[in-house]
DNA sequence: CTATAATTAGGGCGAACGTCCTAGTATCGT
DNA sequence: ACGATACTAGGACGTTCGCCCTAATTATAG
């Protein structure tokens, strides 16, 4: 007798959507992984856009935890510990690619309604930066170019399968942030 | 009575598999698009994996075609040509983004066989940009690296809709290339 | 202990999917 | 003029999709 909490659904649709894609993702994927049928899913998710939204909302908390922990760090440390989510996330990353600028693609190819949701969790990260980029000194309107960097190194990691180039770029990216940060 | 060769069917299917994806695009919508019947599709492709090694194969020769024009124009502006398919390019990039990168993650999203097809397009790039970029007096690492921050530029484009961002990431790229290749 | 609600399982709906097939209609070499 | 080949149309297949429903089972409350 499974248990099949919506927190725990949402948390396979998250994995599965990420892995797979949202679309080529069906209930019957998600309620198969989690050992639970179809009718059970019904239950706690109408649509499949419901899950979407479930799904959008628990990445948007769990990246504002993160960026609260790494902001903990000060304003320097953060920024290097946003890089890093590239190394940490390394192997997730080569396989399935950036999980916000994946979505962001996928929405947007779909002409779905929960585009704009997607973009706010990269409108968080972007945000964010600009704040941290303030505190340390630099220029803010960098948090956007920043932001780009790490989606063409995920990119560039997804396409190449390449891990070494991976840590090349993701050490390139440090060097330029300390770059910037002190001034040239 | 249209006329339905496999290239124009190609064609479309390329213009469609970029601008909805691969999986999401189905026979029908092809047919559809194209005012013929399923029937007549599949006199030309048998399986939906046909049309997509068409449509792979017809892209690199394309870009073969791209490349080669730009070839010619002396490896330094050739490498400036490169940059600027994200301002030729620019309003399907931030619609869509990017039909190389776009491909390569979908499909290793769906686990496809055809996924190294997609690699070798990149792969087309890359090597192509090593070697303009040798005759132009840089480092050929920094193909990969050049290749990694135009798909950055388009993720970005494509994830917040800036059109005057995406100009900056593009000046700036030119910029970074100047550098390079001037020597520091 | 019982009535009510929450949870579960699983069948079934119509639509769309990729694929296959057959039957007409051009086209073309001879 | 005719037989063969290419092209076109569209129906039908089995499957899967998202979604809906009902019937059991479990938990909860009075």
């Amino acid at each position: 007798m499974p248990v099949a909490t919506p927190e725990k659904i949402a948390e396979l649709a998250d994995r599965l959507f990420y892995e797979r894609g949202f679309a080529t993702t069906s209930f019957a994927d998600i309620a198969g992984a989690l050992g639970i049928s179809r009718g059970n899913f019904y239950h706690h998710f109408k649509t499949k856009d419901a899950i979407l939204d479930a799904v959008m909302a628990r990445r948007l908390e769990q990246r504002k935890l993160w960026l609260a922990e790494w902001a903990a760090l000060g304003p320097r440390a953060a920024l290097h510990r946003f890089i890093d989510i590239l190394t940490v996330n390394e192997a997730k990353i080569m396989a399935h690619g950036c999980p916000v600028g994946g979505l962001c693609q996928e929405l947007a190819r779909l002409n779905h309604a929960a585009q704009p949701g997607a973009q706010a969790i990269a409108g968080l990260f972007i945000d964010w930066l600009a704040a941290q980029l303030v505190l340390a000194g630099g220029r803010e309107e960098l948090a956007r170019h920043l932001f780009g960097r790490a989606q063409g190194v995920a990119a560039l990691a997804n396409i190449t399968g390449d891990k070494a180039l991976m840590q090349a770029e993701v050490k390139a990216l440090h060097l330029w942030l300390d770059e910037v940060l002190n001034g040239e």
